[in-house]
DNA sequence: CAGAAATTCACCCCCTCGGGTGATGCGGAT
DNA sequence: ATCCGCATCACCCGAGGGGGTGAATTTCTG
């Protein structure tokens, strides 16, 4: 039997090559290592993990609960979350996406393997006759689907919270453009603000 | 001989605690907690500790490394950064404060209480022979001189990062008027941004 | 009391950001 | 050829932040 892949999505090195070190001395494999809610979202598409762990404190953009709504959404695996937060407003958000279990910092090698352990097989037990996979395909075409793949860009750029100009930066087009897509997508989605996009993303993509 | 005091600047309150905790156990007295630059200035001034350990992410406004250059400046105690930062524009930053130590995220005990000893008796061999202590209150009147009560109470909210409209909230005054002691200052301190005026006052605190 | 310093404020300029209106060009489907 | 979807962009507007000019008022001080 292969070893089950773990995806770790960290900003501080320091912690993340911790957790990894623990990881390798432990019979699971680092699928890889993620610093950002980009390069997060990159490497579950790109090679999806069997658990993931998460700290909560990313970038400003996109923290760890939004990447965790993303993998409750796109695929059924099971995450920890990595946190040192014990803000109220942000522990209750944590709750709503229904993580595996949460490691408080500083937390040592024990503590890790067996929370990630009790999230793998509590989140096997949840999943025999349960709700088939999702795709995040299907989720696009049937919810999303008036959108173009412009639109679609650009909204993950806005999930991301990225400026306009940003945007514009990155997809090499006027800022304009950008804004035109923009009033594209509130139209479709029947909202009028980035926040109002935000929420009624979050409200499709929880089912 | 009574126990030393340390001063705790940690925004995460499990860390802060955490730290208390080794230190009670330690055979020192924790002074205080400050979870943000605010009360880390008011309890440094209020009841000044021997020691401080400093962590460098706290709010966005003023971070471990800005207390650090106020307590050059006004107090001659040992501090300690406690941080996951490795990244290298703050490590040059940190460095030039000339901390007593780092401490990495995780830790344990027993790598505070070596780095807080080392960092105790290191600064008491510096301070044998060197400069007499130097009152914030002679900084201000030597340094900053021309400077009006007003004046130097926004600077003081301008180092802590806020914006003319909150200072103006704050203060009680209008937008306009803190533009106005801003320009006056600016005028004093021949700089002509907020950012070259915050540059100038480093330059002027840390001799 | 007179003058200087300190405090207060009103406008003005320029910039960025978010959002709205209208227009252009390009390609595919009818 | 026409129409529609898609992508592109130019302006316009209002809000808000930073900085500059000028001016009024209070307060301290010689």
């Amino acid at each position: 039997m292969s070893k089950l892949k773990v995806l770790i999505v960290e900003d501080e090195p320091v912690i993340a090559e911790n957790v990894s070190l623990y990881l390798d001395n432990n019979d699971f494999e680092v699928s890889g290592i993620a610093y950002d809610s980009h390069e997060a979202i990159e490497q579950l598409n790109a090679n999806t993990p069997d658990a993931v762990i998460l700290d909560i404190n990313l970038d400003s953009e996109k923290d760890g609960i939004d990447i965790a709504t993303y993998i409750n959404a796109a695929y059924q695996i099971p995450f920890l979350f990595l946190t040192s937060y014990s803000d109220k407003a942000t522990l209750d958000r944590a709750k709503e996406v229904k993580p595996g279990g949460y490691i408080v910092k500083p937390f040592n090698e024990r503590t890790l393997l067996a929370s990630l352990q009790i999230a793998i097989s509590n989140h096997a037990a949840e999943q025999k006759g349960s709700m088939p996979p999702i795709s995040m395909d299907k989720i696009n075409r049937h919810l999303l689907s008036p959108l173009t793949q412009r639109e679609f860009e650009i909204i993950g750029f806005i999930c991301e919270g990225h400026t306009n100009t940003q945007i514009a930066e990155k997809v090499f087009v006027s800022v304009n453009t950008v804004k035109t897509h923009l009033k594209n997508i509130y139209l479709k989605l029947d909202v009028s603000t980035r926040l109002a996009l935000l929420k009624k993303l979050r409200e499709l993509m929880i089912r």
